[in-house]
DNA sequence: TAGATTGTTAATCGATTAACAATC
DNA sequence: TAGATTGTTAATCGATTAACAATC
């Protein structure tokens, strides 16, 4: 526990990932915290911070080694491995996350997807095909589930999440408008497009206040 | 500017408007920052700093009206009037966004679907007809549009948002792994799909620390 | 070596929580 | 009225920024 790292630094994690490869695909392979602080609009003096928390070492007097720092970095988030995800629900969510191709350049592989409409069952989506949500357990007791995305209605995804837990799946990306229950040895995140869309609309609305 | 909400505030509006109607439709009219502290795992205490700096009123020994402080905060948000987006690209996430049927429940519309693909163009999607991307100067110029949702590949989307801002397009919805640049009168959200993908995958990576 | 930049401590800033008088 | 709960000020907490000695 004393490797704990803040949750405001645990979020910025994965912007200085894709700033970190932009920069090495330039082919800029040491970079100072004043440079990057320039290009991800940070401090120099937050970036020091974090990447100190984080154990990522520098060079006084020259700055952070590009490709070293985006390994530490790729390793702390666990991308440096893959990741085996299912899709629960092959409705509009569903289609965009299995035929993404984007996820699997970061090695998050969807291996299943499952629904309940009988219309639906049996259709490849991504080269998949749809199963019966019947199926479920007996997949995720026979194969390595490590991520569940819950792409459905928000009246069945608490229920859904809870058969999964049974089952042994620790880790949630869920995209129903409601927040999740979970015990203390799982975790979550909740996408909320909706809600992003309401904080732009707010911002539009104040653009002159 | 003295109206002005901290950004902290501003993003918990979503979650408030979210669990507000749900306790209206439950019958649920005057609720205690007590109690909706509980039912949004919020303190009371932050709950009425929010509300009084938003200028809602709450009644001493009683609480809040339930739907009097939902419709302040739809206005509040701006999503008490319509919204009228376009979608540039057709892709997964543009199917994705054309398609959900929550947006228009909140009066998100989308009201025109733009592509480069001569494959893609002229086919119809979510009711509309996928457009040549040589229309859209004289679209947004005879039509309102007030978002745009920018479903494009990561090295043209600065390009097209810039394009957009010319034509005088203020917020900008944008599923692109960039941070688009923009001057001071407009407003962009950077949904950044992946990177919610990798703080789940360092949650999980970390479950044991 | 001299200049540049980190690592780290101290200062500041802002957000959250606590407390309680006002009042419904 | 008495009890409950807001509105608001004060205290605390935590995150960000500044500063500078250490050192490459």
């Amino acid at each position: 526990m004393r490797n704990y790292i803040a949750d405001p630094v645990v979020k910025r994690l994965p912007a200085y990932y894709r700033h970190l490869r932009a920069l090495e695909k330039m082919g800029i392979l040491q970079i100072s915290s004043q440079d990057l602080g320039a290009v991800m609009d940070l401090t120099p003096s937050q970036i020091r911070q974090d990447l100190n928390r984080i154990g990522a070492e520098g060079r006084q007097g020259y700055g952070y080694a590009v490709p070293d720092l985006r390994e530490h970095i790729a390793h702390l988030m666990g991308v440096d491995r893959p990741h085996r995800m299912i899709i629960l629900g092959a409705g509009n969510i569903g289609h965009a996350v299995s035929l993404s191709s984007s996820f699997p350049l970061e090695g998050f592989e969807t291996v299943a997807i499952f629904d309940t409409d009988a219309g639906k069952v049996g259709k490849t989506l991504a080269g998949l095909p749809i199963r019966d949500i019947s199926e479920l357990d007996a997949f995720v007791k026979s194969e390595t589930v490590d991520i569940a995305v819950i792409a459905l209605p928000a009246d069945v995804a608490q229920d859904m999440t809870d058969r999964l837990l049974a089952l042994g799946v620790k880790a949630f990306w869920n995209f129903a408008p409601v927040d999740l229950h979970l015990p203390a040895d799982a975790v979550s995140l909740n996408v909320h497009l909706t809600d992003g869309l309401e904080v732009l609309s707010y911002q539009l609305t104040h653009l002159n206040d």
